[in-house]
DNA sequence: GTGGTCTAGACCACT
DNA sequence: GTGGTCTAGACCACC
């Protein structure tokens, strides 16, 4: 994690277990790592990793079991609808933000098929 | 103007002095607001409008006339470059976002292209 | 510390430190006294200290932990290249400046001489 | 002039000017342009012209005869001394400097021999 | 009038 | 406790 940048370290976690989450790497119902373990992989300190899953569960996108641990949520329509929201997040500020600096909808096609067929 | 919260007033008002000065709202050369101006036009602490053209001359975006005011930079070359740098992190943020959702390039495309339409 | 005043504090601090951390007194990835603690020890503004801090991060020559503290680059080689530049500047100073005033490069090099005896 | 510069542009022309004496490019006794044409010669404002004399004749390395102009100092030992303090001050800057980077006065020599060979 | 610096004091999010 | 941001108000040199 790079503790040198604008977005707080917990958002910046919580980023990357969404996308595990969205991607599959995390399946619904799989238990996340407990708050020390993450506080370890991470190193950062265990207060947030505490904050972290309390964010989570509060989108629910996560769980609690009392004793047991945190767990993904097992709902797939949730997954769905946070990656639509963190779709929509993306597209909304591309484009929005390019047509601000005087882009037209053509440039912003042809851009995105040129940066397509470099990859 | 309303600010976003999370987001630094002078970066902010940074942001949208920029796109004036990419869009040719300001021309190179012109003559910015004093920092007084800027802090009244903006309801701001004059401090505030004073760290705000003292990060642009840092990013050499304007130049200071000790006693005289800020301007805009006469170097077309230079505006052309931010213009270029806003645009290629919004594309980079925007097509790293997606590829890391799972969405290939084809539906890159396709979403884009049907953006364009329903504006 | 007595601040001379035609050069801004800050920078006479920034300085400092600088000098510190090239001569080996403050090490890499040392941590730096907080921006509280640096005002009461130049009895200065707190903002000054976080000007200060702010100013060297942007350098390069500290780097930030949020909510933990600032501390020194652990890049070596950029702490070479700090002192580098500037001993170059000093260097560049002293031999245009002495040229300017019709010096030539043979007495130069004598009065450098004759200033290391006398120390 | 640098107008985009810490040290302010009244600064810059008195050096300017001290150099063109001290070279002999402009000899004792000699008249200097008058605050009108020495304002359109740097682009600056009349009143930072009328700044610039005051401030030599101040440091008696111009003299003003009313109705005449202003006219450089007719003693050589005066430019003479002038000179002496412009390369103290740079020697002086650049020995306290180095010795504070670290450099020892071994150092200090061979980097002296390596510039002058250079040029 | 212009920007630059500094103090004082406050609030905030983050760890 | 840490740095980051902001307001308020002051003073300064420069043009």
């Amino acid at each position: 994690m790079d503790f040198n940048n604008s977005i707080p370290i917990y958002m910046q976690i919580i980023n990357e277990l969404k996308k595990d989450i969205i991607t599959g790497k995390l399946s619904p119902g799989e238990k996340l790592p407990s708050t020390r373990e993450l506080a370890i992989k991470y190193s950062i300190n265990p207060n947030t990793s505490g904050r972290i899953y309390k964010e989570m569960e509060r989108e629910e996108i996560t769980f609690t079991k009392r004793g047991l641990g945190t767990f993904v949520t097992e709902s797939e329509s949730k997954i769905e609808q946070i990656r639509n929201d963190m779709a929509k997040d993306l597209i909304n500020d591309f484009v929005k933000g390019m047509t601000e600096l005087g882009y037209t909808n053509e440039m912003l096609i042809s851009i995105i098929k040129k940066e397509s067929e470099e990859k």
